[in-house]
DNA sequence: ATGGTTTTTACTGCGTC
DNA sequence: GACGCGGTAAAAACCAT
């Protein structure tokens, strides 16, 4: 990045130089017809325009010599800037101001020419980097649409994550992660604060983040901004897992209401959400005579089948804890 | 880093179709 | 014999400190 402000511009004298070598090579008349010759570098051959007659094959190609060998002719040969690269918003091309009071001849510049340029250095660098800005938050929200519209996220979700996206942007809390991480993240926390969680197996899947750098970003984002982001109600999952499995109403009902009731004894604390979901819709297809099996459930709700018993076994426990 | 808790993995036994 | 279910032990993951 830092590297960019040390490239400057062709010195004015090496381009004239190179356009007058060309310019020797054009004026050479064809020995048979005294057309004009043309040298065709890609073959290697002086060719006459008129007739055709090829003068010189196997020539020395006498385009630039790339090549450097110590300092001064590495100063004199560089011709161009940087190579651009994808990394930054504007691939590398856009304009940077050297640090130094030097003119483009190495002397120093007057007082007055160094203020303006010093004003100048100011302005450019706050154009650049709200320009950049801007890029980021685009790619950003249009990420962020994506994996909501993948995930079946309603509009409000999206705004909610764009909004937190936008306050992680303006607290400077880009620096060090990735946009598709914070993103990711604001979505994730967006979700839950919009009562229709996702997991962050979900969430993982639509992601380009692997879920380690997620819930670190995750964390760190939620801790910086303070958000308010209350546990997941399991509740929550149980219409969405209901259906996946094709279950009627009333078990996604009796579902909830064991939810209920084991929260009531404090089941639910220190338990993952998505089991506890797993398990009532478990447990109420069984309370309904409906055929699911363990391992169906544990496969919509990525579950292991070990924690769906355990759970199943304390939700029951509860409600007939309740009936007494 | 550590310890406590939860979840997962892997394996086993039981009953049923 | 395959399948669904239940249990257990050990490993792994998670979380607060």
């Amino acid at each position: 990045m830092s590297d960019t402000t040390t490239y400057t511009t062709t010195k004015p004298s090496e381009r004239e130089q190179d356009r007058t070598d060309e310019k020797q090579t054009e004026s050479v008349t064809c020995p048979e017809c005294s057309g004009s010759l043309v040298t065709d570098e890609e073959h290697g051959e002086t060719v006459c325009s008129d007739c055709g007659l090829v003068v010189e094959t196997d020539e020395i190609d006498h385009g630039p010599e790339w090549r450097a060998f110590n300092a001064s002719e590495r100063d004199s040969k560089s011709r161009v800037g940087a190579p651009t690269t994808q990394m930054m918003h504007d691939k590398g091309l856009s304009t940077n101001i050297g640090w130094q009071n030097k003119d483009a001849y190495g002397k120093s510049l007057s007082s007055s020419q160094r203020e303006k340029m010093q004003r100048l250095r100011t302005w450019n660098e706050r154009f650049r980097t709200r320009d950049s800005k801007e890029r980021n938050l685009k790619q950003a929200l249009g990420e962020i649409d994506r994996m909501a519209s993948a995930l079946g996220l309603p509009e409000n979700v999206r705004e909610t994550a764009s909004v937190i996206y936008r306050r992680a942007l303006s607290e400077d809390l880009l620096p060090g992660r990735s946009i598709e991480g914070v993103a990711t993240s604001a979505l994730y926390a967006a979700a839950r604060q919009a009562g229709t969680p996702r997991s962050l197996d979900e969430i993982a899947t639509v992601s380009r983040v692997e879920k380690m750098e997620l819930t670190r970003t995750y964390r760190y984002v939620v801790r910086e901004l303070k958000l308010e982001v209350k546990p997941a109600d399991p509740e929550q999952y149980v219409p969405r897992f209901a259906s996946d499995l094709n279950l009627s109403e009333e078990s996604s009902r009796q579902a909830r209401e064991l939810l209920q009731a084991s929260r009531e004894r404090g089941v639910h604390s220190g338990k993952s959400p998505v089991g506890l979901a797993a398990a009532a819709v478990y447990a109420a297809a069984l309370l309904t005579n409906e055929t699911v099996t363990q391992s169906e459930v544990s496969e919509v709700a990525n579950i292991s089948e070990v924690t769906i018993r355990n759970r199943y076994k304390e939700l029951l426990e509860a409600k007939t804890a309740e009936a007494n």
